[in-house]
DNA sequence: TTTGAAACCTTAAACGC
DNA sequence: GCGTTTAAGGTTTCAAA
C-alpha cells in the first residue's frame, strides 16, 4: 500500500469499471503496471470483490426500513444467536452493533410487493432475543455510497 | 425486465465481475445473448455502474458513524439547502430523508487519522438547518451491504 | 518493479435463423 | 428475440531491464 496504491484506490471508487489502459494513464503507469497493482490488492484482500450497481425498478423497487433493535441482555450468546438469526434474513441488507443505547441499528430492503406490517411480523419480531424495535421508514435516499 | 433479465440480475447481484461468457453459462443463454441483455439494461438505466468493493483497511479504516438529524423546520426550501451541503461532504456515505419523528438519517465514514470530535464540530455542526443531531457510532458491522 | 509485446479472452457488431 | 462469426480491443503472462 504505496502513494500509487492509494491513487488507485482514490480513482476505483469513484469508477469500478476501468480498464487497465485507462486506470494507468490516469495513475501514469502501464495497463500491465496498473492492472498487476490491482492483482496484487485483490490478493491482499484489499480488494473484496466488484458489484453491480441496480436502481431499485431492476431490484422490484424496494423501500428502504431502518430498525434500531434493543435486546433483552448483552451476554455473548444472546449477540450470536441474534446475529446468527440477522445475517439469515435476505431482507436485511447492513447490520451494526452499535455503541450508547441501542444494540443494533439494521437496514432493511422491503420489496414492492411486500408489506412493511409482514416484515416486521415475520422477519423482525421472530428473531431472538430482541427486547425492543424501533423503525424508521426511509421516504427517499439523498445519498448513496459515496 | 423479463425473466431472464431477472435471473441475471440476481446473479449479478452476488458476482459483479462475470464476464459474458459464464454468466452466459450460468443463464442459459450464448455469451453475446446476455451480454446484450446487460448492455440493454445499462443502456436502460436498470444498471447504474460498478463498483470496487474495498476493505476498511485500503481505506484507512474509517469508522462507521450514523448521525439521526432534526431540521429546524420542514420547508422545501431548508431541506433542499441542506441536502445541497450533504451531497458536498465527503464524509457522508448515505442519507435518507426519513418518515415519522426524525428528518435525515446520515451514515458517515470517519477516516482513522480523524476525530469523531472534529466531523461533528467542523462537518455536521456547520450543515444548515439543522436543530438537533444524535450520534451512534458502529462498533463492528454485523452484516455488509448484501 | 517496471515495461513492452505476445497469447489469450472478452466484447460488440453483423448476419442468418 | 437467439446464436454464430468476426474484428477490435482488453487482459494476462513473460522475458528483459
Amino acid at each position: 500500500m504505496d502513494r500509487m496504491d492509494q491513487k488507485i484506490v482514490a480513482i476505483l471508487r469513484r469508477d469500478g469499471a476501468l480498464t487497465g489502459v485507462e486506470l494507468g494513464e490516469r495513475v501514469g503507469l502501464s495497463a500491465s503496471a496498473a492492472h498487476r497493482r490491482v492483482k496484487a490488492m485483490e490478493a491482499e484482500g484489499l480488494i473484496r470483490g466488484y458489484r453491480v450497481r441496480f436502481s431499485p425498478q431492476a431490484l422490484g423497487m424496494p423501500s428502504t426500513l431502518f430498525v434500531s433493535v434493543t435486546l433483552t441482555d448483552q451476554r455473548q450468546e444472546t449477540l450470536e444467536r441474534f446475529e446468527a438469526a440477522l445475517k439469515r434474513c435476505e431482507q436485511v441488507v447492513e447490520a451494526h452493533l452499535m455503541g450508547g443505547e441501542i444494540d443494533y441499528n439494521v437496514k432493511l430492503a422491503i420489496p414492492a410487493d411486500d408489506s412493511y406490517e409482514r416484515v416486521h411480523r415475520d422477519v423482525l419480531a421472530v428473531l431472538p432475543g430482541v427486547e425492543r424495535l424501533r423503525s424508521q421508514i426511509s421516504i427517499r435516499a439523498v445519498v448513496e455510497q459515496a
